[in-house]
RNA sequence: GCGGCUUUGGUGAAGCGGUUAACACACUGGAUUGUGGCUCCAGCAUGCGUGGGUUCGAUCCCCACAAGUCGCCCCA
């Protein structure tokens, strides 16, 4: 118990912070160049941002927060999505007032109680990107662009890009009614969950992996043919404006995100190779959610992804960067005394800016000489009863083992014109 | 929250109701007492996820729990 993490978090050790490190790197350059600014939110917020942001009723709010009262009695949530914290930034420093849209991006730890699985961590991170302000056709396509931009940077193949647009608050309840319509008279042939979807959220019916094969599935009305004049125009506009951009996707009319926000566009992208767990990265238009928390009605888009699932389909394809520590030097002691003076070159060695590094444990110098081999080290400076006298140390090239004495005084210029280019 | 499968040392793993739990890698030490990468030798789980039970005896049988994993749900 002591010795292990809670079920569903997980430590990120050294070797895989490289991993990590690399992703992150890619992220903060794709951002920049699309000109998105990094912002940073707290990790809990009062719960009520969420009920209120991501809505009652849906999956996440209902059964998967982490909910707590603290010690000054007001009820806390650990944030399980960022764009609600995101907004609540927005209206509380007044980020509208600069002018301009407001695009910004964030990465960091959320929090869901799910049951975990390869993919699924109760604590995970994303890295997301909220573009505000703009209502333009033009704003869903380039967060679609960043999206698939960033994922293709990482070197990642064979992913999909599904495109759907789920409408506005005029038009959806029109399409909810349709299909419930629709579906009424074939209660009986349906499976007990969509039974149970269809009062809820009846658009679930239509990618249920029990019933989706039944012949009269395909006479379903499709959202986009009950769309508003307004939301299919914005709809056509962005799949011109990817397709324009050279972006291949594929239309989804049963796709339907599971936050209450999303409006007009949603898309998703996923890498088939993760199984149950293969949604990347999701995202879509939310025009009504500033105005819900208290803004002026104001429209935005974004997207989140999985960086656990990002580093998991990177794994499967091979594209993680080797971690390979380079060492410079590796000082090797013969004894007590020699090992006093091996710390001082080793601090000044490192002051001048050289990776260097020695063994503390007083082993013997054959398996000091190991150690440097296994550190990989450029060189082994050795320093022995003979140099102690002579105030020199020996250094040896370990690619070519060749090696001659220098002196303690010029040792550490002589490592760094060796090293540095 | 539901169902299936899995759980042996640092790692990959073999194993059987009954005396020393294979093997490999890694690691540590050694092969004429100052020199590595190859080779050779030696050491390295009183322990087989945790807790119960069955049995004369269980790592191997049963139950519970935990963790992991696959699928469902949901989502990133």
């Amino acid at each position: 118990m002591l010795t292990n993490a809670p079920r569903g978090t997980k430590d990120i050790l050294p070797e895989e912070v490289t991993a990590w490190n690399f992703v992150e790197e890619k992220i903060r350059s794709v951002c920049k160049r699309y000109g998105f600014q990094e912002i940073r939110t707290p990790h809990f917020e009062h719960t009520e941002l969420f009920h209120r942001g991501i809505g009652e009723g849906t999956d996440v709010v209902d059964k998967e927060m982490y909910t707590f009262e603290d010690r000054g009695h007001r009820s806390i949530t650990l944030r399980p999505e960022n764009t609600a914290s995101v907004v609540r930034a927005y209206l509380q420093n007044k980020l509208y007032g600069t002018g301009s849209a407001t695009k910004l991006f964030y990465i960091g730890e959320m929090f869901r109680y799910d049951r975990p699985q390869a993919g699924r961590m109760r604590e995970f991170h994303q890295f997301g990107v909220e573009s505000i302000g703009q209502e333009s056709p033009m704003a869903d396509a380039e967060v679609i662009l960043l999206a698939v931009d960033f994922l293709e940077s990482l070197g990642l193949k064979d992913l999909q890009l599904s495109l759907n647009s789920v409408g506005c608050p005029k038009c959806r309840p029109m399409y909810r009614k349709a299909l419930q319509d629709f579906f009424r008279d074939k209660l009986g042939e349906l499976c007990e969950d969509c039974n149970s979807r269809f009062e809820r959220s009846p658009m679930r019916i239509l990618d249920c992996k029990v019933d989706a094969d039944k012949p009269f599935m395909k006479d379903a009305p499709k959202i986009t043919d009950c769309l508003c004049e307004e939301c299919q125009e914005h709809f056509h506009a962005v799949q011109k404006y990817l397709t324009e951009a050279d972006i291949s996707f594929t239309l989804d009319p049963r796709l339907v995100r599971g936050l209450d926000y999303y409006t007009r566009t949603a898309f998703e992208i996923k890498y088939a190779p993760l199984g149950a767990q293969s949604a990347v990265a999701g995202g879509g238009r939310y025009d009504g959610l500033i105005e819900e928390m208290g803004g002026a009605p104001t429209p935005a888009v974004g997207f989140a992804t999985g960086l656990e699932r990002v580093l998991l389909a990177l794994t499967k394809q091979g594209l993680l960067p080797e971690a390979n520590a380079e060492l410079d030097a590796f000082i090797i002691a013969q004894d007590e005394a020699a090992s006093a003076m091996a710390f001082s070159l080793l601090a000044r060695l490192r002051r001048a800016g050289i990776t260097a590094s020695m063994d503390f444990a007083g082993r013997s110098m054959k398996a000091q000489f190991k150690q440097a081999n296994k550190l990989n080290a450029r060189f082994a400076l050795i320093l022995g009863e003979e140099e102690c006298k002579e105030s020199a140390v020996t250094c040896k090239d370990m690619q070519t083992g060749d090696q001659r004495k220098i002196s303690l005084e010029e040792i550490v210029t002589t490592i760094c014109s060796e090293v540095k280019h």
